[in-house]
DNA sequence: GGTATTCGTGAATCATGGCTCATTCCTTGT
DNA sequence: ACAAGGAATGAGCCATGATTCACGAATACC
């Protein structure tokens, strides 16, 4: 064999389909998944459409990076609010609200992986994100409510706030922010039997903001 | 002229355009709105793809009188439930548990006017029908509910119910059927503040039958 | 410099599915 | 029975967008 990969090539290669990721990612935040073709996110990669190929066999693959992508975001982000907090109630009010918030900061990146049109083959990769979010609300609910089914607690509450926040008929990203999301939270948690979460300091003065930024 | 549609022609014909709507709503409540396209539409409806356009100028149109008639199904069915409740409180109860109850009862149908993947030229009218149903829960929820802002909490709540009930997370139809309807329902209408609904006689024991069945 | 091997390219190919239209079949009214 | 349309047909047309591939450019090692 007279050709190895060096490390210099090999470096190139990994920011090259990091690139690739990135921009199929803007593509969905910008313009939702419809947006992410071929053509549109080789161009954003500044490469030729042939050569998304050589990192990702299938845009189905690449989409499905994306989603898991995004997927390990959220579920990161939920666990370490989840942790800080002190108790079950606590806990579970945590994952809530910060999952509210960072859908709502990702509005159209988090609607175009949960509810807006996209074609089947990507579904699969799409209902595994909702899965994992429920699953990780489902853990909190678990130990928080015992009253209800945890994991059909959970799709509820995750339908609630997806509606309510990121989906068409949400209200507008705008002034009055904080109030929509202390609304969404509000109606889950009482739903889920956490009376007054408000009065009880679960919500507001919780020490996990609320204005978190995006991830990269 | 010496052709003029007879009556005999005229029925044949608004059966025949009936019949490619009721092709496509079997379609869609069987394999969701990917399936509806126009040669299993029209082949379901015993008659060339070309004649669909005779009928339909083009498969948009069609889509968008399948979501209508879905719509003003539900959207009846609420107002009926509603109205025949003696208060604000119950009317509001009643409306929700009938658009669950019928939601879970035509799950898949349902699903694939609101959740399910679809194309980008259909989107309109999927948006219109979950807006309808929206209008019709804040409608409910204004005189029952002060404390919120109604358009988003109902747009929350109707999340809720899709998500729990209808979305590809719901627990599957079967056994407990009564039962998840009622926790989700139970979970709604605690979060807008109605507690212990079940208590109060608002939602068991509700003139509007649960079982209802599916429209036509 | 020479050569084996990998990388990048983008025009061409393919698949899908909506839509058209020349043709044929039916109705109507005399 | 027949002429004048309307109705139905379905084989192709067309647009979109993913995927391929033959070729030239780079890279690694001698």
């Amino acid at each position: 064999m007279v050709y190895r990969q060096t490390e210099k090539v090999r470096a190139r290669l990994a920011a090259r389909k990091a690139a690739i990721l990135a921009a199929a990612r803007a593509l969905a935040a910008e313009q939702g998944l419809e947006a992410v073709q071929i053509a549109p996110v080789a161009d954003r990669a500044g490469i030729a459409a042939g050569t998304v190929y050589r990192y990702f066999p299938a845009k189905t693959v690449l989409v499905e990076a994306l989603v898991e992508s995004v997927t390990r975001g959220e579920v990161e982000a939920i666990r370490a609010a989840a942790e800080t907090a002190p108790g079950p109630l606590s806990s579970l009010s945590a994952a809530i609200l910060t999952l509210a918030a960072r859908a709502r900061r990702q509005r159209r990146l988090i609607w175009s992986l949960t509810g807006e049109p996209a074609d089947v083959e990507t579904d699969s990769a799409r209902l595994r994100f909702r899965a994992a979010l429920v699953d990780e609300l489902a853990v909190r609910l678990g130990p928080a409510v015992t009253s209800l089914d945890a994991p059909l607690a959970a799709t509820t509450v995750l339908g609630a706030l997806l509606e309510g926040l990121v989906g068409p008929l949400a209200p507008p990203v705008g002034a009055g922010e904080r109030d929509t999301v202390q609304t969404v939270v509000l109606i889950a948690l009482r739903g889920l039997g956490i009376v007054d979460a408000r009065a009880r300091g679960l919500v507001v003065q919780a020490p996990w903001p609320v204005e978190e930024p995006a991830p990269a």
